[in-house]
DNA sequence: ATGACCACATCTTGTGGA
């Protein structure tokens, strides 16, 4: 089965590309980031008509993730654990009743971060400590799941063009790393790291300075699988040509295939 | 060439994104 993350910035804005999308790579389950919408505003009868069950934790304007699948979805769970506090809608959860095997699934959008020295750096560490906490719970479950997204963490100098460049940046302070490290290091694997070693693989390029052009670009979207879920792995690649496309979202489609 | 992005809100400008 074939499983896509993708940040779309703005569903609305993007509904011709992501249906396009969809027809053409066929996804069995498609994780999407920053759809910008309530779930009544949410495009669902285009989506459904292509054969898609949606789970959507929405919000106006900002965030919004949803969890597309083919096959019925269940125990749908909104919002990372750990603060009732936190309003922003950036994960949901899910179980895929796909053949005998049936598989969790996450959407998520980890905070920017930008700027280091204000409350919005916190609130990424805080959220990322979260996610680690869940993690480590659903590990204890020993199910196969795949937490895919848009993390906005750069992990290595060969997922920059420039390390220079982002140099102090939340996306790429020691900080940021060092969590999401905490968290592969649970057990999980980045599977695109898994299929591939080749240095400056790229999943967003900026609209600005003629970032797609001059391909820079960072890998930021991770599909992280747990160990039951990596037995199955067969493949995972970067759907670079839709940052091509007309009108097109700033990040790129990942999947993996699992047996 | 002194500017060079995109989406959203109730908007003609500010904010958030990465």
């Amino acid at each position: 089965m074939k499983i896509a993350t993708w940040n779309v910035n703005s569903v609305k804005a993007r509904l011709p590309v992501v249906l396009d999308y969809l027809r053409q790579a066929a996804p069995d389950v498609a994780l999407l980031q920053e759809i910008k919408s309530m779930d009544e505003k949410f495009p669902a009868l285009e989506i459904e008509e292509l054969g898609y069950n949606i789970a959507l934790h929405g919000q106006k304007t900002y965030n919004g993730v949803a969890i597309l699948s083919k096959s019925p979805l269940s125990d749908i769970r909104r919002g990372l654990p750990g603060d009732p506090e936190d309003d922003q809608a950036r994960y949901i959860e899910a179980v895929v009743e796909h053949g005998e095997q049936p598989l969790r699934v996450a959407s998520i959008y980890l905070p920017n971060g930008n700027p280091v020295d204000s409350p919005k750096f916190d609130y990424k560490l805080a959220w990322m400590k979260r996610l680690l906490a869940h993690g480590r719970e659903l590990l204890a479950n020993e199910e196969a799941f795949v937490l895919g997204g848009d993390y906005n963490v750069i992990l290595t100098d060969d997922d920059v063009h420039d390390p220079a460049a982002w140099e102090g940046d939340a996306l790429f302070r020691p900080e940021s790393i060092a969590q999401m490290r905490q968290l592969l290091n649970l057990g999980l694997t980045d599977a695109y790291r898994a299929c591939h070693t080749e240095p400056h693989r790229y999943t967003f390029w900026d609209y600005q300075g003629g970032a797609w052009q001059k391909d820079h670009g960072i890998r930021i979207d991770y599909l992280l699988l747990s160990p039951q879920a990596a037995d199955r792995l067969t493949g995972c690649e970067i759907d670079k040509h839709t940052r091509g496309w007309e009108k097109p979202s700033d990040h790129v489609p990942v999947w993996v295939e699992l047996d």
